[in-house]
DNA sequence: AACATCAACTACAACGTTACAGTTGGCACG
DNA sequence: CGTGCCAACTGTAACGTTGTAGTTGATGTT
């Protein structure tokens, strides 16, 4: 077989010194037992022969892989890259390697996605879990190691678990209140279907209109392709919505296309709210109002946390939600009837 | 310390059959060895205990780590994530994990993370390096395994290195052609600078502008910031060009602002053609010409290269160029003048 | 001077898996 | 009926690392 690594192995090392192993592997490790001195001439010779720890060996032996799993729904929305980078950046600031899994928004796969990194030695998992109790026990039943929910729906509230996201409830009350305040009374909310995460939005953006005294719209069909074509229905409609608040940038864009579709032209006829504000939101014609989440801080601050847990460090506040902010740009004014 | 998988081993397989470990191994694995009867009864005995191998012991045993990696400059270019996309995708269906880093565009971490995988056991490589010789050299200095250099510009046509990529000429040739065919003479190249195919690109822009006849132009800075204001002091000269290139829409992007800053609108007084397709670049105002490349499958065909190479299967073509297509929107048209 | 104490090391086993050299028993063949 | 052969197993060692239980020799104490 070919070999991965050609470098000497700590045992050959060793052999080089005329010392034991486990000296060297004391050396290495900064573990007490052997002489500064002895700890000093150990690593120049590690350093003079290139030599590189044996993961597999080292996670064997002490069953710990420092690897960080990162599962998320799917990888076509650009958010996540976003989330990946503040993730990785973080795990490869502490050593930590990055496991990337995508559940294709299939909780079945998601469940063996989860499975196969349980076997894999990994230290600590994040999911965007498409259904956040299932994932959860899946990866509790193979394991005890520290998880962090991302952007999912609140639900346990248990220590072992943590979780972050941005504010979902400032981020509705945001979006409601900006087309509030411009003037907007009939207000859809487009949403996509199948997460966790949309059934809380629902019921935020209904509590958030009957607050204002308005009757709420909600547009959400079986799958992404069926939400738009629900939408152009609606625009089309004689008591059509003057404004709609989207889950997300990408649908928003959908709703740019159903706009156009229904003769509909933005912000004169129909006002629009993304969410995630993406790098190229501001681009579009017109440049799209949305909530802005951090998802770098978010992807940040998910592993560190899960890097504290291993450390057995106290987690300060294990279920976190960050700051969101509304940026407003030309997709949204007032109504103009 | 926490056990990350508190299931049955093989061992512990063996012993409730009151067989061999080794006997259980060859059945697992499907390994002449054993009777038909036993390896059956073998398996149903596994699934039942819900046995799943430790892929750090195997590792350590075989030699392989059953984990690709994937190391790409950056991962805020949202092009990048259809990349990675394909690439787990194959990868998965292979029951390959995959590991991801970023060289954040800086060749020392590139290498420092090339030499972090190799001591992970990874079983193949591919990189979207930012220089193609460097990055190469350090996997090789540690591993003989498969290495494929995606979007790299072509460089060892070594049998042993793999590489996969848009095709750069014809890309090029696509958007020179179609600008010169709207009647375009003054037309620049706006490129990203710092990446080993950004000088490739600009030599075959020379070319074309000489087949064709004309003067080219070439707008880089040492950093993409630098490219924008010079893009901007470029078409605020008189003999601006009235078209240009960019190797990247969200470079074209830039361009857009570039523009709005000189005054100029799109594309009557400056025609764009961007290189990517992003997925939201045909809802810019107005949507950008671009050149497409599937990127996608680029990622794809670089994980089910490797998995050949690395199943000893003779790989067909191991320096591959994917077509790419020229997608016309509404940021070219005819010169003004 | 006898003994405890301790730092600085060594020896050995183990983690879970797989490769390979043995071992067993059954069957065909001269 | 002994021999050879083969299929179907078992036993053992090894991959590279680390933790723990020794071992050594020097130092300090009474």
């Amino acid at each position: 077989m070919r070999r991965a690594s050609n470098g000497p192995t700590l045992k050959g090392l060793a052999a080089i010194m005329g010392i034991s192993p486990s000296a060297v592997s004391m050396a290495l490790n900064g573990r007490p037992g052997v002489s500064d001195e002895l700890r000093e001439r150990v690593r120049a010779v590690a350093a003079e022969h290139g030599y590189l720890p044996n993961f597999a060996a080292r996670a064997l032996r002490v069953e710990r892989s420092n690897m960080l799993g990162l599962i998320s729904r799917n990888l076509s929305n650009p958010g996540y890259l976003r989330l990946i980078d503040g993730f990785s950046g973080a795990a490869e600031e502490h050593g930590y390697q990055i496991l990337i899994g995508t559940s294709d928004l299939d909780s079945s796969r998601e469940a063996s996605m989860i499975r196969a990194m349980t076997n894999r030695q990994l230290d600590g998992l994040a999911i965007a879990p498409i259904e956040g109790e299932a994932a959860l026990a899946t990866w509790r039943a193979e394991s005890d190691r520290p998880v962090v929910l991302v952007n999912s729906a609140r639900s346990t509230k248990s220590s072992s678990v943590m979780s972050i996201r941005g504010d979902a409830s400032q981020a509705v009350r945001l979006a409601v209140d900006h087309l509030v305040g411009l003037g907007h009374r009939r207000i859809g909310l487009v949403t996509n279907p199948g997460l966790s995460s949309a059934s809380e939005r629902v019921s935020l953006f209904r509590r958030m209109m009957r607050a204002a005294g308005l009757r709420s719209r909600v547009i959400s069909g079986g799958s992404a392709g069926e939400t738009v074509k629900l939408t152009v229905r609606a625009l089309s409609r004689d008591d059509r919505p003057t404004a709609v608040i989207t889950d997300s940038d990408l649908l928003a864009h959908h709703v740019y296309d159903a706009a156009a579709e229904a003769g509909l032209r933005i912000p004169h006829d129909l006002s629009v709210v993304g969410h995630d504000d993406l790098p190229t939101s501001h681009l579009l014609g017109p440049a799209l109002t949305t909530i802005a989440v951090d998802r770098f801080e978010i992807g940040r601050q998910a592993a560190t946390m899960l890097i504290a847990a291993l450390n057995g460090d106290e987690i300060e506040r294990p279920h976190r939600e960050l700051p969101v902010e509304l940026k407003v740009r030309q997709s949204t004014a007032q109504p103009a009837e």
